[in-house]
DNA sequence: TCCTAAGCGAGACGGTACGTCTTGTCTTCCA
DNA sequence: TGGAAGACAAGACGTACCGTCTCGCTTAGGA
């Protein structure tokens, strides 16, 4: 039972590194933003951030890995026999109320972290959450991991493009536009209608 | 009338600087690459670099524009009256006889880059080829815009997955996937036939 | 009344402390030792180590102090009214059975510290041992803090030379080295004899 | 013939960096002075004074070099048949004309470096001088390189003690001191008189 | 064919950031 | 409650690039 010590002076300087990269992702992009300009707006010592991360990256991930599972979190799965759902309006809302957060997300590096970490991690969730519901149908044509690859991609994609737009449409209607787009084709493929292959 | 003069040197400057970069592109991430690296393996003063380029970006951009431009030209979009047809498997087919490059891009710094500057290109060409097609027919429900964008998306992502997965799919197949993914919701918002939307 | 306590811990730190920086003295030069090396090797708290000296310089020195003393020792002066006599054979012999000492201290960072703190404390010792000798004599024409400190400074000087080359005589040579080079002035100096001046 | 080029601009640096040293000798101990100090007070980029020097040392070293040498230069060594002379005078005054260099190397750090490069290298010298002299005599009872270590030694024990005690005495009185302490042995050990032995 | 302006290599330079290290203080926890 | 453990701010270290610059050599192309 080590390492249990952990002081709670630690906690206070993660969180005020955490926010001060918070900050100036805010305000520049990821990539020109120096460990030195973190630490300085934390009110840290040099050395203290390496003692607590060994790279930039490394704080910014364990910043960022609750929200990525929050993202996953708020599409909402459903399914029965006959069909399979997958409701987005609620993830582009949660974006929508963050705006500050996802803003900061997509113009000072955006998807390319979305896209490099939170991708993978979406796309794993999302056929994580599609197996049991497709226990028993007969194998589709597509593999079920470049059909929740292609669709989190996409339903990013969109994210994406809404976002660096300034959102003009409402949530449900960027819902509906993944619906339009995107659902069709995974009906098809998972269906067991072959007369509409 | 200035720069008129532009020695025949110049030319085999840049083209030893372009090759520097390929070269090194196929050893190391974009990103680890100096541009102390590239003068040195390109036998080019440090000085002459900055004659030429203004930044790292510039140089390798010089450089892919051309590259983009084939992609695009690789899917070929066709149409008619009654439906939209949109073939990738040039795309993939071409992907994979340049593999070596492909790879670079992708395992060197890939799509990030692609995404960046060729997401946006590729959007762009695929509007310009469908806006003609869908002249005189009724606005569809989802602006034609992120209509575009979602299907360049899409078909950049499946590309991006076969190229980290070293194509366990022959090119037909990922035309098929994408095929059965994308094409089925872009036909129904296309589609005139409202009895099916 | 502080300081009282004098904890039986307090002793055993600072003897700690004292084996580190001895046992790294063996290894490497003083100034290459840092202060983290010394409580990590002697199983410390880094605080610890400021709660009983303020400077690496002052744990040495409480070390070294009796060493020093023990080196002056070791020079026996002897004098009646017609001569003086300085027998450092002793001291040689001495410094040959603590090679690993002497190696240590001429090696690791040397008579450089003999030399800073120790060839004062020599001189003083030399100088205060030679007064009473003279006392009733005309007073000499060199000062006897310079001849002491000359005299003292030929002795570590030939003691380094014989470390540093690793003791390539006997200790009795030394000394008769030390006989013929430095004894003559002094004795000159010395000397009433107004004849020989 | 290549090296030759050797930018103007590297010497004024280099010019540069030794006086910033210079002046900063002047005012603390050679061990508190920073690098960064050195190139602020110097008006010089960090990486240039590590284009140029290794370490801090080096750069003294290079400053210092001709400053050893001019100091044996100052030792004049005459010698015949029937004796050695060795003045020192010329190096007491030149010590004097020049105190505040050498004030600064006592002071700053002093003899620490005349001790650690310069004595050997003086002892060398003298050395060297000597054994011209002594060519046809028998081989005296102390190794001449003892007997030049131990003559250099003392002298810049000497001159150590004067600059240290702000030059109490004159320069000629100081070298009659030298000849005092010092000489009568040398010319015991190197003199042909067995009678005088 | 010569001469001139350019392209060019070489590399010095001032900066900025890096990741590591050490120092002395200050806080927390534990016995 | 006093001392060990160790978190922390400060700042130096040596290294790596950056973008700018100055210097001469070489060479192409107009006179």
């Amino acid at each position: 039972m080590a390492h249990i010590r952990q002081d709670r002076r630690s906690q206070r300087t993660q969180q005020a590194l955490m926010e001060a990269l918070l900050a100036l992702l805010a305000e520049k992009h990821y990539d020109e933003i120096s460990i030195n300009e973190i630490v300085d707006r934390a009110n840290v010592g040099r050395s203290t951030f390496y003692a607590h991360f060994q790279t930039k990256d490394e704080l910014l991930t364990s910043g960022f890995e609750r929200a990525l599972a929050l993202l996953a979190q708020h599409v909402s799965i459903g399914g029965s026999d006959h069909e399979v759902t997958l409701d987005t309006t609620p993830l582009f809302r949660h974006a929508q109320g963050h705006f500050a957060l996802y803003r900061t997300l997509v113009w000072g590096s955006g998807l390319e972290l979305l896209t490099r970490d939170g991708h993978t991690a979406l796309s794993a969730r999302l056929q994580e959450r599609l197996t049991p519901i497709l226990v028993g149908r007969p194998e589709s044509s597509v593999p079920l991991e470049i059909l929740s690859y292609s669709l989190s991609g996409t339903l990013l994609i969109l994210l994406k493009w809404w976002l660096d737009h300034k959102m003009p449409y409402p949530p449900e209607r960027m819902d509906a536009f993944f619906q339009q787009l995107a659902m069709p084709g995974v009906r098809r493929v998972l269906s067991v209608d072959p007369g509409r292959s």
